[in-house]
DNA sequence: ATGAAAGCGCTAACAT
DNA sequence: ATGTTAGCGCTTTCAT
């Protein structure tokens, strides 16, 4: 059945003209007198013929796709997909920011092991959200010279030389975890603790470094657990417990992950602990689930869509060789108040 | 800075043999004495070779990576994703899914459109999750020939004439739908309603007549609304007041969407009913944001993950002109039983 | 304004 | 077991 796609010969005999002519009036590039532009298009209309992108990625060496690598997706379970919220808000957005620029969005694990699928190589170029410690890959990309972009900064990475060659989309851990902290401050909670999952991802480091500051600043004494992220509400609870073992029971938590969170209120309640009254909530990640939980939970939103919308024309700019476009005071990342940090 | 990529020119010069026996070494195709394919391999260890991907998808018309094809993904509000959950586990599955067959995941929205990005046409197959009642896509993929695997099937499609040249992965919506109004029933409702989406496809069609034979041999009166899944919680609360102002309240709700569920649920306690008491209530599809609800929602898990995992398999073995795998005799898809229809 | 021809890096006949 | 060579479909000098 399937007769053979019609190639730009083919449509260069039906046009009466050489494959050149075919080829420029597509690309645009040389000239074409409009007349003969309008056979070849026709011709090619007839024939349904489509440019072969793959002879055309051979050529220029450019393929037309970019590839997303999300530390969320672990390769060993992908059931236990972590940030779900985050991760499809940030997938999607960046499917389809790439594909209004021409390029398909392709999911990656992590190209870096052994078993790496050849097309994920074969990418244009890389976005890394959450690049961690002495990320592995962000060195491969480095050395191999492909473009990419992260999507908060490589924590403990050596200072970059030349800051364009690696462009950064800022998720303002900083701001955010100043805005969430003084938030609770304002509501009245004066034993804040933070509750942060393990990856070493700048999300993580950075927040846990400017509450010390802050902590420090307002004269309250630190309060931390740190839970693995992949234990979701179970790590919450952990975390929980821990703190309320530790000393007088917290008047406010900030809970990073929004499972933790999650399970943060409800190892709360049932201690007999009242959510706002007695502990005030905040989450670092807003999903779903938080805002449809009982008391529904406050939280920082990171805006995914933003991000990957910046990490996209970020990347795409470091492809053509100009430069990232600037996002300075235009900060992305909002709190969101709801019941369990309102009013009481 | 980033010097020209070593070529397989390269290596067989460095290795002392010719471009052949490196291409073979590589593919495993031919043979090539074990010795050779040693200094073949270091050589290219040496140099940093890799297989240039594209060039390869050339010859072999093959470039190594799947599109995937998300109805949930509306190009035009993408912050508008419908059903997050849902799209991010069966996403990520299928991605790892891919990548464990060494090939790369494409996620498009729809490349049907005149804007649609080149990239996802070279893609070697598709995977189309939920297509609708004459799907343009589906049609297109079927007259270029394309491979592609539905997950679900296509509403009101012609019946197709060769079963195997568009595999599909039962999503079972039938079973699924018993599954859900038998339990209701057991748990006592006997006047259930039906809350589906607006979209044209298998999982609305297909369970919205399940329940009308249903209804029709337990003898009750049907009652449905339909509201556009993207209202999410708002669509919920509509049919929820429709439903209630249509005639005698329901005492138990199946609802497709999970976020119909969880508008269902806080229209009917703004009106006084008390769930799981007066009315018990399952979703359609599970979502973390149910588990977390007061009352938990009691959902059909439709198990993403699973069917991506059938869909990359199927879809593999069509790329690779094998039978797809049979997986009659285990159904996918459960239902999670929760408080919003537990024993009162 | 148009065309001829040389590759891009690789694979697959077809020798040897 | 290894090598020669002709393309895959396209872009791109370089002529004309």
């Amino acid at each position: 059945m399937a007769a053979r796609r019609p190639t730009i010969r083919d449509v260069a005999r039906r046009a009466g003209v050489s494959v050149t002519t075919v080829s420029h009036t597509f690309t645009g590039n040389g000239t074409v007198a409009p007349a003969t532009q309008q056979r070849v298009r026709s011709a090619a209309h007839d024939l349904g013929y489509r440019p072969d992108v793959i002879a055309q990625g051979l050529r220029r060496n450019r393929l037309g796709v970019i590839a997303l690598v999300a530390r969320q997706l672990d390769a060993l379970r992908p059931d236990l997909l972590v940030d779900v919220d985050y991760f499809a808000r940030f997938a999607g957005a960046a499917a389809v920011a790439s594909l209004a620029e021409g390029l398909g969005l392709m999911l990656v694990s992590d190209p870096t092991g052994p078993r790496a699928a050849g097309a994920a190589l074969a990418s244009d170029g890389f976005i890394v959200t959450e690049p961690v410690t002495d990320d592995p890959l962000v060195a491969m990309l480095t050395s191999a010279g492909i473009p990419f972009v992260t999507v908060g900064e490589v924590p403990g990475g050596a200072p970059v030389d030349d800051p364009a060659a690696a462009p950064l989309v800022d998720i303002e851990s900083g701001r955010l975890t100043t805005l969430a902290l003084d938030h609770l401050w304002e509501a009245g909670a004066r034993r804040i603790a933070l509750v942060t999952g393990t990856d070493r991802n700048e999300w993580n480091l950075r927040t846990a470094a400017v509450y010390r500051r802050w902590a420090a600043y307002r004269r309250i004494t630190p309060a931390m657990a740190h839970v693995p992220e992949a234990l979701d509400d179970e790590g919450g609870r952990r975390a929980a417990a821990t703190l309320l073992d530790a000393g007088p029971p917290p008047d406010g938590v900030y809970a990073l992950t929004s499972n933790h969170a999650l399970g943060v209120v409800s190892v709360l309640s049932e201690r007999g602990l009242r959510v706002p009254e007695d502990v005030r909530i905040v989450a670092g990640s807003d999903a779903e689930s938080l805002r449809t939980a009982h008391p529904a939970i406050s939280s920082i939103d990171l805006q995914p869509d933003e991000l990957a919308r910046r990490a996209v024309e970020a990347l795409v700019a470091r492809l053509d060789d100009r430069p990232a476009p600037d996002h300075t005071g235009e900060p992305v990342g909002q709190l969101v108040v709801r019941a369990s940090s309102g009013s009481a």
